[in-house]
Order: C-alpha cells, then sequence, then structure tokens
DNA sequence: ATAGATTTGTCCGTATGTATG
DNA sequence: GCATACATACGGACAAATCTA
C-alpha cells in the first residue's frame, strides 16, 4: 500500500475512534507531515481521499474540521457491489440463480463500445432474497471476451471479487441510470406485484480500467425497499 | 482561476471538439507540460479534473484516453441545481411558489447540526412544471441565520444562483438520501395523483464551506419522470 | 485597525518506482 | 533490454485566508 493510503486509514480510523472528535480540527498539514515523516504532498494525498470520502472539511487559513460522517446505506458512487454492501450492513439475504447461460450478443448492446455481433455473453439472471422475499433482481450480460464462464458457485456469491481476486480483473468505472418504471413479467412473477406497480431500474455499463467495455447490468429493485444515500460536493463551475 | 483549472477546461473543450478523439491518447504529461509552460504536478492536477469528470481513463506506462462520454440527465454528484440543469438541457419549464414565509424551527430539524429551538427559517414550497404538468414539488427549509429573506422573484429563478452570486456563500457539500415513497396529500393535489401511488423522495442537507447548516430540502418526483445519471469510479478496497 | 503567526492552496523541479509496448 | 509514460514522493517557495495578540 502506498503511503498517502496508509496514513489515509490511519487518520480515519482515529476519526471513527473519537481521536479526533466531530468538528474538531485535526493536526496541521505540517504538524501531520512531522509525525508521519512524510512530506508535505503526502499528507495532503491522504486527505483528499478523506475529503472524498466526506470525512473532513479542508478550510484555508483555518484548518480541517472533521464532518459528522455517515454510514450509507447504498452509496451509488464509487462502485459498491451487492457482496460488499451485505457484508458491511450484515445483512443476511439470500441469492438465488435464475439463469446462468452463454448467449449470443444481445441486439441492444451490438455496436455499442465495441461489442460485435459475433461475440458472446453470459447472461445471468439473480434474486437477492431478504426473509424469504424477492427485494431485487438482478440482470447481467457479461462478454464472454473477458469472462468465459461463472460457476454457480461463484454468481451465488460476488462476482466482483471473483473478477478481482481470482480473474485479476481491475474495473475502471462505470456509467449509471436510475429510472422508475412500470414491473415486468418478470418482476411480477418473482417479487409476486401486480402489473400496475413500478421498480427502480437500475442500469450500468461497467468498463475494466483499460477502458473496454464488459459488463451492462440491469438491476430491479421494490420500490418500498429501495433506498440509497450519498455524499456530494458542490462542483466549482469553472465554466461560469 | 488557477493554471490547473484554465488547463482542465482547454483539454475539456479539445475533447468536445474533437481535437482529442474519443479512444485516442491525448499528449502525455510531460508533453502537455511543455506545452503549457508548467510543471508535471500541474498537468496532473488538471488531468485529475478530466478523471473524476469522466473524460479521460488513465492508464500507467501507456497514457491518457479520451473516454466515449456523457449526455447526463440528472448528474446526483457534484450538487447541480435544478436551473443549471435546466439551462444544460434546454428545458423549457415553469417554477410556481406555493409558500415563501418565515417560520419558527421544525422540530426534525432542532438539535440537529447545531439548530437551536429559537432559530427561524425560511419555508419554501415550489412546484416544477414542464408542459403546465406539475413534475417536481421542492419543499426547502432555509436557515435565517444565513438568508433571511428570499424574495418570490429569486424563488422563481434559482434560489442557488442567489446564494452564490449575490449573497457570496459558499456552499461546500451536502448529503442526499433517496426513496421511493407514498404520494402526500400535497403530492396528490398538486401532482394529480392517486393515494396509492408512489413518488421519489430525495431528501437533503446542505452545508455551507465553512461546515454550518443551512438547508434542508425535499423534493418529490412523479415515478414516470424520475431519472438520473451518474458515472462512478471504482474505489480501492483500502481495507482489505 | 494592524501586524505577525499559522494554516491551507498552488506551483515548481527533481528523483525514483512501476507498468507498458 | 530499452524507451516511454504514468505513479509516488520529497522539499521548497510564495500566495491567500484566518486567527490572535
Amino acid at each position: 500500500m502506498n503511503k498517502f493510503e496508509k496514513i489515509y486509514l490511519d487518520i480515519e480510523q482515529k476519526i471513527k475512534s473519537g481521536e479526533y472528535p466531530i468538528s474538531s480540527l485535526i493536526p496541521s498539514e505540517h504538524e501531520l507531515a512531522k509525525h508521519y515523516g512524510v512530506s508535505r504532498e503526502t499528507i495532503r494525498k491522504a486527505q483528499k481521499l478523506l475529503l472524498e470520502n466526506g470525512f473532513i472539511q479542508k478550510k484555508q487559513g483555518r484548518g480541517s474540521i472533521v464532518l459528522d460522517y455517515h454510514r450509507f446505506s447504498l452509496p451509488v458512487s464509487g462502485l459498491v457491489s451487492y457482496k460488499e454492501l451485505q457484508l458491511e450492513q450484515n445483512i443476511n439475504s439470500v441469492t438465488r440463480i435464475i439463469q446462468n447461460e452463454k448467449i449470443a450478443a444481445p441486439d441492444f448492446l451490438i455496436g455499442q463500445n465495441g461489442v460485435k455481433a459475433t461475440e458472446q455473453f453470459i447472461h445471468l439472471i439473480r434474486t437477492r432474497e431478504i426473509n424469504e422475499e424477492v427485494m431485487i433482481i438482478d440482470e447481467d450480460y457479461i462478454r464472454c471476451e473477458v469472462v468465459e464462464h461463472i460457476p454457480n458457485e461463484i454468481a451465488e456469491d460476488s462476482i466482483y471479487q471473483f473478477f478481482e481476486d481470482d480473474l485479476n480483473l481491475i474495473i475502471g468505472y462505470a456509467t449509471k441510470d436510475f429510472i422508475a418504471e412500470k414491473a415486468s413479467a418478470l418482476d411480477i412473477e418473482l417479487m409476486n406485484l401486480n402489473p400496475m406497480d413500478y421498480v427502480i431500474s437500475v442500469s450500468s455499463n461497467v468498463f475494466l480500467e483499460d477502458t473496454t467495455f464488459f459488463q451492462h447490468s440491469i438491476s430491479h429493485h421494490r420500490l418500498e425497499k429501495f433506498s440509497f444515500s450519498e455524499f456530494a460536493r458542490r462542483k466549482p463551475r469553472l465554466n461560469a
């Protein structure tokens, strides 16, 4: 791990433990640099992470203030996978595999992001149940050029852990679109909904670090159980 | 404006104009540093902005690739105001003021974020109409210690522009929570909904740069018209 | 109201490490 | 192996904002 990441974790822990209380100022950049035996730029990199994650607010001439940080229920930003969420929140849930098979490239993906008509995709449909009630239906299309097969045992756990730890894929970024839409036939069947009900549909395209497109996923959430939070910073309007 | 912001805008413009085409590599950090007559660190700061805004992807040993990005309908991240969104998307909409009055601090805000029971708030309720149909109901509670009055002409336009340009307030950050919930009486009345209908409720607390809390807002969206997008980067799991 | 000390913001030049082709 | 390009780190300099005496 890099120096600035180690320092970030150390300061984060000090904030969480209360050693740096909420609303207080953490030591100055100069003091921290001396304390950790690094240069000021390294401290500033660590602080940038703290800033982006909502732990501190910096103010020129004043210092860095500890914010009243928060436990997010469903962070949109940062591409947190279902498995990671589950672990963090200790939700006891069951994943059921509805479908896991290799198919030809679906029409709506061909031509976009360099997908050729001759390619194959893994078509994965899973449900997420809590207390025997289906809360989320996840549908994934995964590019076979990148991942040729996903064992069912993996699909029941975390495909992202599999991608990253076993296949050594590096996930780069994703676009996500949220809309509310009428429940599909599958939603109605698996979630026991009525034809007039709505679901929240989160569709995303995921790309590797080298910019190759590798996954399209659609996730349907029950309205009553849908919620997420985020921490946002005001971006300066540069084009003014 | 800072050097790295100017360079950011310049490169962004070059990407948008096609001078740096999608999927191509932009010049190396070294070349850009020479071209702009600045140090490499300054170029890297500008590139970090491009990275965060989804314009490029960097790869060690390779270079920085221009991504095929964009046209976001409703960026959650970055605290973009309704007015800015409207401008960006050329949506012709009408804002109607339902209520704009000074009230005592509402119970649900007292004690949180340093709000005292003796404080006053501006209670603002507005509707956002498109084609004479109410799409969004915005309810704002704005701290009078920070903003003592909002003229109706302003409320019809953009309160954020008023805060920033006229009152010189600097917005720092916000927390946002999204849930789907049953339509309220006001929703039913103003949006012409049925009692069983749902709306998307986005509630947020907004803080100034100096960490003072100054606004709580609740925004109700019609399901059929709700949509937003975001660009997210995978954050490294530091706690692994 | 002013001056000086402190703290963060920006920028530079250099050095070393690591990944890519 | 080699050149190229990005990643990390250091130390220094000055500016701008804030606080205090």
